[in-house]
DNA sequence: TTAACTGTGATTATTATACTTACAGTAAGC
DNA sequence: GCTTACTGTAAGTATAATAATCACAGTTAA
């Protein structure tokens, strides 16, 4: 699974947690632990799809754009990693003389299509909202 | 998804086409398409869980020791990759004064884990047999 | 006009993955 | 018992994927 995703994620519930659902890339990066850079990157695609709207220039940043509790972890792995189940090396050879060496890369491709379908179903129980409780969940049993 | 779930597929696929059920980790690894001792390395780990025995020696190889109608994707997967659903990257950091940062890491890895379950579920349905009939059809429908 | 922000392409560093080598252990056949 | 063809496994190297960083143009509030 693409790590893109967990990026993604983390940065809609962090807003979704926050009074006025907004923070700046630098205070994104920062909480998520990683370059500012990337979370503008991630937060890019997010924006395309609605999820969120950014506002340039001075107290700017991204806002959420989204009802938390209706947008599923499927929504957001459709848009950042869709395809990451396969993956990039694959096994056989078309040009060699065996039914199974030519043909298991389109068999087993199909498999982890399939397979990623499964996962979509699965992903689409949990909304952002679930995640952000299941935070605070984990924040309470540690104390 | 680990790729090392590819080869074990395969092999244990082309072990079940071939009359005798037999063959070397030369026929095997040209048959995937990478280095003998890549393949060794996999059916090292299929022996361990009974699904082949190995003949060491001159004439010897691998040889398939389970019924492949029987034996299942979920089972190869749980030889070879599990865990590999969570990506290494993780966001957040445990010492950070957020609820958010700190409790992200663990939330998401239950939902790796939650997910990864759903997978085995799904390739449960799936046996080894299954995917060499995917192969024939699949050889079939070329011609 | 400046300062604080996003958008995005390009580059570098790091890590994961795949390949290759090497050699010890094993067994069949002469 | 020696040779040859095999597996088992560790170690090293090459390559590809991923993440971090840099650079800079574009935007907007003050």
């Amino acid at each position: 699974m693409n790590s893109e995703f967990t990026i993604a994620v983390h940065s809609l519930v962090l807003l979704a947690s926050r009074p006025d659902r907004m923070a700046t890339s630098d205070i994104i990066a920062h909480n998520v632990n990683t370059h500012p850079s990337r979370v503008r990157k991630v937060m890019s695609c997010m924006r395309k799809q609605g999820y969120i709207v950014t506002k340039e220039g001075i107290g700017g940043g991204y806002i959420l754009n989204c009802n938390p509790e209706e947008v599923s972890l499927a929504e957001i792995y459709r848009a950042t990693s869709i395809g990451s189940m396969k993956p990039s090396w694959c096994s056989g050879k078309v040009d060699i003389e065996c039914m199974v060496a030519c043909n298991m890369a389109e068999v087993m491709d199909q498999i982890f299509c399939d397979a990623e379908q499964q996962l979509l179903i699965y992903l689409q129980q949990t909304k952002i909202n679930d995640v952000l409780e299941r935070v605070r969940l984990s924040q309470l049993q540690k104390q």
